[in-house]
DNA sequence: CGAGACTTTGACCGTAGTCAATTTATGTGG
DNA sequence: CCACATAAATTGACTACGGTCAAAGTCTCG
């Protein structure tokens, strides 16, 4: 409980995944100087010149997706609190964007912890992994929209987003914030925005979620991940 | 003419004629050591109780896929010659699974360049680059099955496998082999079998592409890239 | 030549898309 | 706190792309 620790009341995953020690804790403030903001539908890119750009989201959600020249979009993955990204020189066509979401904030991590050997081996490996499980979350989304009906596609993508949130503290209960519209769910999930909507009503008509103002509500996960063929990744409780 | 995909067992070279010196020949001989042939169909595994296994393919074609529990299937991507490629443990449900697709031949590229300084640094960098380029077509896969019609799927794939076979030598004119069936086609682009079959028929009769024997060609590859949204990925040929 | 795998075709169905209008938030300035 | 503007959600009518089922035709290879 450092004041590390409390600096982040939005992402309680960052840090105390890595164990800092007292001494670090300037390097942690350095690394807290590198805080970006953004507002809703802006696109982060990276400085002219540089290659590319490391950070991870502090608070608020983004997305990484592509824009086709006609206008069709897909959204890839959301960016949650706690997630790290990389942002590549070519923001353009036939590459991948990420927008953000809501208001989000961002910090690099990249220079700061340069020469902090321990933090610096326990932050890669947590970086490490955290790109290993997005790479399984990837191949998730493939088979949703690759194999999954809409209602199928739906639950397993609330239900992914359930386990990441209440990974890092998110969720309250059945019940966490989520500041997607249906467009959003659509670009998605490769469907309209009309047959999300269509298919949301009936998931509540048949009493699985509650969808209300930006929160939702999973009953009976277990039933959901039976109906969605969904596994949860990272992890594994074991037994 | 890359050496990766002309060498095979047939392959009458001396080391000598490579300019190889002595010291590097028992490299070689290591490497081509672990060579590992596998029939169609079969899944690759990695030995009990190691972590993962790292490879190249050397001959012949596979595939990443995921199998539901009530059969639906999903291909990830296609690996084909000079492909690198990772066998994780967990092979079973929910995760990840490396199929051939022909007889496929393999070699492992962790253990025997271990050492060789120049050598290591080049292959680190070579597999980094491949990764890179293999998630770039990870995402042109989801706007495929997520964003694409059947007919944009079918020609964003034979386009992809182009450039990728051209790339290591295996493209004459045109026309390139290709050893996929319909039903592979179908798993890969989300499509069923039937479908799949119809846009085929519709390509053909339409003078987009001829398809026989298992030997694909594109006519006007300028055209059909404008109409699947391709854009090749890799080495850019810039200006 | 025969068995099995693969492809092709027809008939019909259903999930999801499109178009368009209406209703319901959400938010902003007065 | 209300009026208005805008974004988001909802609904209906109709369309169509793609799925399913089933049968027949081809190709391969032992």
């Amino acid at each position: 409980m450092s004041a590390v620790a409390q600096a982040t009341p939005h992402s309680p995953l960052t840090f105390s995944a890595l164990g800092l020690e007292d001494r670090q804790v300037e390097q942690v403030r350095a690394f807290w100087r590198t805080l970006e903001r953004f507002g809703p539908g802006v696109q982060l890119r990276c400085r002219e010149g540089q290659g590319c750009k490391r950070g991870v989201i502090v608070s608020g959600w983004a997305c990484e997706m592509r824009i086709l020249p006609d206008g069709r979009r897909q959204i890839f993955s959301f960016l949650l609190p706690g997630d790290p990204f990389v942002i590549e020189e070519n923001t353009d066509i036939g590459g991948r964007g990420i927008v953000a979401l809501t208001r989000l904030e961002t910090i690099d991590w990249t220079n700061p912890l340069l020469g902090v050997a321990d933090g610096r081996d326990a932050l890669a490996r947590a970086v490490e992994e955290a790109s290993r499980i997005k790479q399984d979350r990837m191949l998730d989304q493939m088979v949703r929209i690759g194999r999954l009906t809409a209602r199928e596609r739906l639950l397993h993508l609330l239900l992914e987003l359930y386990y990441r949130l209440e990974a890092v503290g998110l969720v309250r209960g059945d019940t966490f914030r989520i500041p997607l519209t249906q467009a959003l769910f659509a670009d998605a999930l490769g469907l309209s925005l009309v047959h999300i909507n269509r298919t949301l009503t009936q998931l509540r008509r048949e009493g699985h979620i509650l969808l209300r103002g930006g929160s939702v509500t999973l009953l009976s996960r277990e039933k959901l991940s039976a109906i969605a063929f969904f596994h949860a990744h990272g992890a594994p409780p074991a037994m």
